[in-house]
This record gives structure tokens, C-alpha cells and sequence, in this order.
RNA sequence: GGGGCGGUAGCUCAAUCGGUUAGAGCAGCAAACUCAUAAUUUGUUGGUUGGGGGUUCGAGUCCCUCCCGCCCUACCA
């Protein structure tokens, strides 16, 4: 027998400021997978989570309803939990950052790093928003690059591939605010710090000691740890919603420094739920904390959480188990192509069994993306749960239904013992997140059931009186398979686990994964019902066009409504008035994509022969590699500007311009013409 | 610019320290079976492991170089 452990695990904290997708549930799945498999172990395990309530987002968002935010808030902390319900996922305890026991415990960490001597006071000068009155953190601030030129560019970075600068925001020219589209000033802030560096030996020894997958704990090194430390910028002046900051009026922590105290306060709430010290949980050796995390937050969980942890003389992680993101049909999640599902659109068409299988299928113990093929998703589902492991209760149950199994476990050549040596591999494969290959260990055993079955033929043996024995006996052998690996699988699907207890009579809970290892016998069998119906691609299909519609229903710029935004209006104003003289001087007109290459040296141009009609043709480099495919563009029809003085490139020589809207990179729209145009066309 | 990760069959992925002829599943093809949700079983077609060079008795794996893709770069969460 293993030894008991004691094991606090967390998913990161879902932000309170959208409802729950199909992105997020790759964590939450693993996560309570995991969960489910300590427990089935006999291990004592919580699991705990909260939302995120705090920073300018949540603020935003409220404001734009009209309601307060703890109201909003409240309202998103009600669909987070129904829709993690909706998949099972099973939470010890769900709290909320914006609690009475999250704010306590930030004063008494803030009390512990303020006595070590790591907190200290900076001015820094920040944009400000005068018509909405708040500080703006980069992401709000748009304006042209100081470097390129380029206008309509994020706040601290160029977006142009040719540039891609960092900057301050208010480097930028002609800033503009996202929030009301005002411009913002200067002004000179007071913020507080947490000075890392005095932590930058524990840093590099603790990331190297373990708690982190190899290529994490390169990244930190070759990112952070090989230089000094910066001073970690803590607090956000007044208004900011989160929690004020008891030794300095008027400055509030940073979302990031309570969100991951949340983990704690969450604990804090189970614990005063079942009488429990806090201090077992979080300052004592013998409990193991596993933080499951995406990788956007690799540096919050992996330096600054435990240089807190560390500060204040808490427990640290023993795994901080980091996982890639979710795309779908190898792209990004998209609304324009409905694949970014929300949590309830899935539960509205589809089977949660299913997506949890499917994703503990393709989860491994690394951070690389996972990929949602919908295609394979039906198939993968339907031919190993539907054909495979269910289909082995289906086939051989209802022979048995009348005489439950044999008193006696039969001679089944090894079958199960098999099965039972598996289960070594595939608990170290789920002990060490990796799904995959437990789900193909424990598809090995059905497969090797049901060739059992078919060796044993049971429709035959049924026909003939005198082997009534060996009927019940085939049928035992293949429902004791049948339970072994549901018993494998029930950290993923507890529903299948729950039915499959009803129908052998025997239950499937926590502490019971060494049932696999003995079989059952002498018990009745209940009638045999469905226990998971096939994936219909239609439904696939439904649920893809029901995001599909959301998205368009709740997208402002994309609505019949014309409702359209003014940010690339105000990302770049109109320029000075010209009159129709200056007008005709640039002579655009209509051409034909007569060829397009990438030139391969180039990031982002695509070198095109235009036509004009006839035998007049131009060539052009275009800047628009990341938006358009070559092949797409052959044969197309353009508007050039066909008059500009020919520009000698790196590559060649360009003899004038396509033109196209939008903010560059793969944002960028090549302008077309009716039908009917034809090329050398001029465009007045 | 700096950094991290990756590229293996049509698709999704394996391959322990460098060690037999690079393996599975799905899809495809051929057959068997009829208990089961068009399920199952048997057989089978798919590969210059991104390109080039090197080290080695031996390279998907190590080194160099080039190409391609994804991600990160601390006052967004």
C-alpha cells in the first residue's frame, strides 16, 4: 500500500470578467482529472479555486453594464460555477479574491514582505485618462510608434514586424485612450515595489529544483534569472477596483499580487467549513501544493508567487504544472468562425464525457498547445468510449442480466491479471499528467477484451443449453474487463463510473482504484441502459454555428447595426484637407493579380506582377505576407496606386502600391472592386 | 533585438542513456463476424524523421548551419 498523501491542488483563478470556454476548460478538466485520480487513489486531496475579481477590466466592464462591480462580479461567480458543475468538475471550495478572508490574508503576506525589508516607494509617471479619470495601464493606450511611425500600435510595443520595438506609452505619438478615446497626460504616480532581487538566489535555486517542467525552468533562466531581477511594480493608485492598501491610502494592490492569495483564502473557506487549521494547508511539510496553470502565466506562478510564498513563510509548490493552449482546427479560437465555444453553448449540444476524454487523450505532461480537431473529435470519441469501452458492457451484460456473474472468477488466460499489471503505468502516467498515455494504456485493455469476447463467442455459446456455465463465465471475464477500466478512466469519466457501479452493484469511489485489481464476482446485473450516446458531427456542427451567432449578436462592429467602432478612427485622424487637384495627382487604378510570390528573405512581403490590361504590367511588393496567401491573391482584382515614383527595395524594384486598410500585420484588407471593373480601369 | 519550445505516415501522437527493421490510434484498403450504439475482430497500404553538413560501430535522438511554425519579453489579466 502507498502511503497516504496530503495534497492541495489549484486550477488558476478564471477571470471574472467573461463566462467560461472551452479554452479554459483544458485546465479545469486536467486539473480535476488529476484530482479525481488522487482521490480514487485514497489520497487526501482538495481541490480549490476561485474567480478573479480585481483590475481595470473588471471596472470597465461593470461601467459599461451600469452596474457596480460587485454586482457584476456576483453575476459571473453564479455561471462560472454552473457551468464547471456542467462538466463535473468538482471544487472543494470555490471562492471569490473579493472576500473578507482574501483581503485579511493579503494584509498579513503584505506584513510579512513589508518586514523583510522588500518593499519600497517609487513616482513613476503613467498616462492618465482625464475623462474617465483613471490611470491607464498600457493595454488601453494606442497612438503611433515613436520609432516606425506606424500609427495605431499597443501602448508598450510595435506590432509592425519590420519594428517591433518596446516602448514606453508615453513614448507614443498622439496617444489615445481605449477606454474613452480621450488623449491622455502625464502624470506622476506614487506606486510601491517588491525588490525580487533580494530574492534572486532563492529564485534560482528553487526554479531549479524540481517543482517545474525542463524547458520552464530554461525559459526563466534565459529570460529573467540571468540578469538582476526589476523591481516588481505592486500597487495601482485610486480608482482601481481590488483592495486598498492598509499602510498607503489611496494606492490599492495590484490584481496579480491577491489574485494568487486567492488560492489561500479559498482554502481558508474550506477550511472553516470542516473545522480545519490553515496553517496544516499552507505552512506545514507534509502537504504537497500543485498548481495547475496556462502558460501566459508561467512568470506570476513561477517568480513572483514564490518569492511571496517564500517572503512570507509559506508552504511553496512542490509541482507548478504548466499546460499550452487550446486551438482549434489548428487555429486560434476565433468568434468570426465560431470555434470560440462558450462552456454553456457546448453543454447546450454535446456530451461533457466527451470533451473531457477527448482532452485527456491529447493532454501530456508538456506545455505544448493542444489541438481540437472537431473531425477527430467524433471519431476519436465514438470508436474508443462508444465502440470499444462501452460496447463491452453492451455486448455481454444482457446475457448475464438474469444470472449476475459467476461465484467464481473463471479462467479468462490472463486476461485480467493483464489488465491489473496496467494499472502501475497508467496510475505513473497519470500521476505525472499524462493523459495520453493512460488513455492509450487503458485502450490497449479494451482491446484486448474484445478480442477476447470475440474469441469467446457468446452469441454462440447462448444458443446451446449445455454451455449456460461458460456463457455466464465469458460474461464475467468481460464485465469484470469492462469495470477494470472504467475504474482506469473514472478520474475522467465519473458519469461512465457511476453507471457502471449501478450495473455490476458495486460502487466506484474514492480510495477504490485497487478494485481494479480484484474481480468481482457473485453479483447481480442490472438491466443494461446507454451509457453514453455517439458524437453526432451535426451537433458539432450546431454548436459551431450557435457561437457563430453569439459572437455576431454581442459584437457591436460586426452587427447589422452599423454600430461600428471609432478606434481606428481615432488610431489614425483624418489628414489635412486636399483639394481635387491634389486628389487626381495619384493616379489608382484597377489591375489583375497576374502573379504572387513571397519572397522568402522578406517577413512581410509578397512580390506581385499586376496587370493593367494588354501587355502593361507592374510589379509590386506588397506588404501584406501575414494577412494573405500568394495563391489567394492570383487572379484577383486590385486597385494600385499605379503613378508612384518606382522605390528601389532590398528585393527589387517596386513600381507602386496596393491598397489595403487596417493596422498591419495579419490585419490588413486588400481593396477590391465590383464586378464588372476591369483592370487599367482609373478610380475617380 | 533577446529568450523558450517545436517540425516524425493523410490526421493526432509515441519512440527510456545514442542501440534490432522508427511504432500506435484514427482515416484508407481487403476479409471475417452478427452479441453490441453502422459497434467488433483479422490482415494490409502509408515514412529520405523540415533541408544540408558533422561526431559515432550505430543518430529521430548529440553538435553546427539553414528553412518553417508557435509562444514569451515584468505598470492586460
Amino acid at each position: 500500500m502507498t502511503t497516504l498523501r496530503k495534497i492541495l491542488v489549484t486550477s488558476a483563478l478564471p477571470y471574472a470578467n467573461g463566462p467560461i470556454h472551452i479554452g479554459h476548460l483544458v485546465e479545469y478538466i486536467q486539473t480535476d482529472i488529476w484530482v479525481r485520480f488522487q482521490k480514487l487513489r485514497g489520497h487526501r486531496c482538495i481541490y480549490l479555486c476561485a474567480d478573479d475579481t480585481h483590475g481595470t477590466a473588471i471596472m470597465i466592464s461593470a461601467k459599461k453594464q451600469g452596474v457596480t462591480e460587485e454586482e457584476f462580479i456576483a453575476g459571473t461567480h453564479e455561471e462560472h460555477q454552473r457551468d464547471f458543475a456542467g462538466f463535473d468538475i468538482e471544487f472543494d471550495n470555490y471562492g471569490s479574491t473579493n472576500s473578507d478572508e482574501n483581503r485579511q490574508l493579503c494584509g498579513e503576506i503584505w506584513q510579512k514582505i513589508r518586514a523583510a525589508g522588500l518593499v519600497k516607494e517609487k513616482d513613476i509617471e503613467q498616462l492618465y485618462d482625464p475623462e474617465a479619470g483613471t490611470f491607464l495601464a498600457d493595454r488601453f493606450v494606442r497612438g503611433t510608434c515613436p520609432y516606425c511611425k506606424k500609427p495605431d500600435q499597443n501602448g508598450d510595443h510595435c506590432e509592425n514586424p519590420k519594428c517591433l520595438k518596446t516602448f514606453e506609452p508615453n513614448e507614443l505619438i498622439d496617444p489615445v485612450s481605449t477606454i474613452s478615446g480621450a488623449t491622455p497626460e502625464l502624470r506622476t504616480a506614487k506606486h510601491l515595489f517588491i525588490e525580487l532581487e533580494q530574492l534572486h538566489g532563492f529564485l534560482n535555486e528553487w526554479t531549479k529544483s524540481g517543482p517545474l517542467q525542463d524547458e520552464v525552468a530554461n525559459y526563466l533562466n534565459g529570460h529573467f534569472l540571468h540578469e538582476p531581477l526589476r523591481d516588481w511594480d505592486i500597487s495601482r493608485p485610486a480608482p482601481y477596483f481590488g483592495f486598498e492598501i492598509p499602510d498607503s491610502p489611496g494606492n490599492y494592490w495590484y490584481v496579480w499580487f491577491d489574485a494568487p492569495i486567492g488560492y489561500i483564502a479559498s482554502t481558508k473557506q474550506w477550511c472553516d467549513r470542516h473545522g480545519e487549521n490553515l496553517d496544516d494547508w499552507w505552512r506545514s511539510d507534509d502537504v504537497e501544493i500543485h498548481h495547475f496553470i496556462g502558460k501566459d502565466i508561467t512568470y506570476f506562478h513561477t517568480l513572483f508567487w514564490p518569492a511571496m510564498l517564500k517572503s512570507a513563510g509559506l508552504s511553496l509548490p512542490k509541482k507548478v504544472r504548466i499546460h499550452g493552449f487550446l486551438t482549434v482546427g489548428g487555429k486560434k479560437m476565433s468568434k468570426r468562425d465560431g470555434t470560440f465555444v462558450k462552456a454553456e453553448t457546448y453543454l447546450n449540444n454535446l456530451d461533457p464525457s466527451a470533451l473531457r476524454y477527448y482532452y485527456a487523450a491529447k493532454l501530456g505532461p508538456r506545455l505544448d498547445d493542444i489541438d481540437l480537431n472537431l473531425q477527430e473529435f467524433v471519431d476519436k470519441v465514438n470508436s474508443d468510449l462508444v465502440g470499444k469501452v462501452v460496447n463491452l458492457a453492451s455486448r455481454s451484460a444482457k446475457f448475464v442480466q438474469s444470472v449476475g456473474l459467476s461465484e467464481t472468477y473463471p479462467d479468462d488466460g490472463g486476461l485480467f491479471v493483464q489488465g491489473a499489471e496496467a494499472g502501475d503505468l497508467i496510475s505513473d502516467a497519470y500521476e505525472n499528467c499524462d493523459y495520453a498515455r493512460a488513455m492509450r494504456l487503458i485502450l490497449e485493455c479494451a482491446d484486448r477484451a474484445n478480442t477476447f469476447v470475440e474469441d469467446a463467442a457468446p452469441w454462440n455459446l447462448r444458443k446451446d443449453e449445455s454451455k449456460q456455465q461458460q456463457l455466464q463465465d465469458v460474461c464475467t471475464v468481460a464485465l469484470n474487463s469492462f469495470r477494470q477500466i472504467v475504474i482506469y478512466l473514472s478520474p475522467v469519466l465519473p458519469r461512465l463510473a457511476d453507471q457502471t457501479a449501478e450495473l455490476l452493484n458495486d460502487p466506484i469511489g474514492p480510495g477504490d482504484w485497487d478494485k481494479s485489481k480484484t474481480p468481482l464476482t457473485g453479483t447481480p446485473v442490472a438491466k443494461f441502459k446507454h451509457m453514453m450516446k455517439r458524437v453526432e458531427m451535426k451537433d458539432v456542427e450546431k454548436m459551431i454555428d450557435e457561437s457563430k451567432a453569439e459572437a455576431e449578436a454581442s459584437e457591436p462592429t460586426a452587427s447589422s447595426q452599423y454600430n461600428d467602432s471609432d478606434e481606428a478612427l481615432k488610431a489614425e485622424p483624418l489628414a489635412d484637407e486636399c483639394t481635387i487637384d491634389d486628389f487626381m495627382k495619384v493616379d489608382l487604378r484597377v489591375a489583375r493579380v497576374l502573379t504572387a510570390e513571397e519572397v522568402p528573405e522578406a517577413r512581410k512581403l509578397i512580390k506581385l506582377t499586376l496587370s493593367l490590361g494588354g501587355d502593361v504590367q507592374k510589379t509590386v511588393f506588397a506588404g501584406i505576407k501575414a494577412a494573405y496567401k500568394p495563391e489567394d491573391l492570383v487572379g484577383r482584382l486590385v486597385v494600385m496606386v499605379a503613378n508612384l515614383k518606382p522605390r528601389q527595395m532590398k528585393f527589387g524594384l517596386s513600381e507602386g502600391m496596393v491598397c489595403a486598410s487596417g493596422p498591419g500585420g495579419a490585419d490588413v484588407f486588400v481593396l477590391g472592386v465590383d464586378e464588372g471593373a476591369v483592370p487599367g480601369q482609373r478610380v475617380h
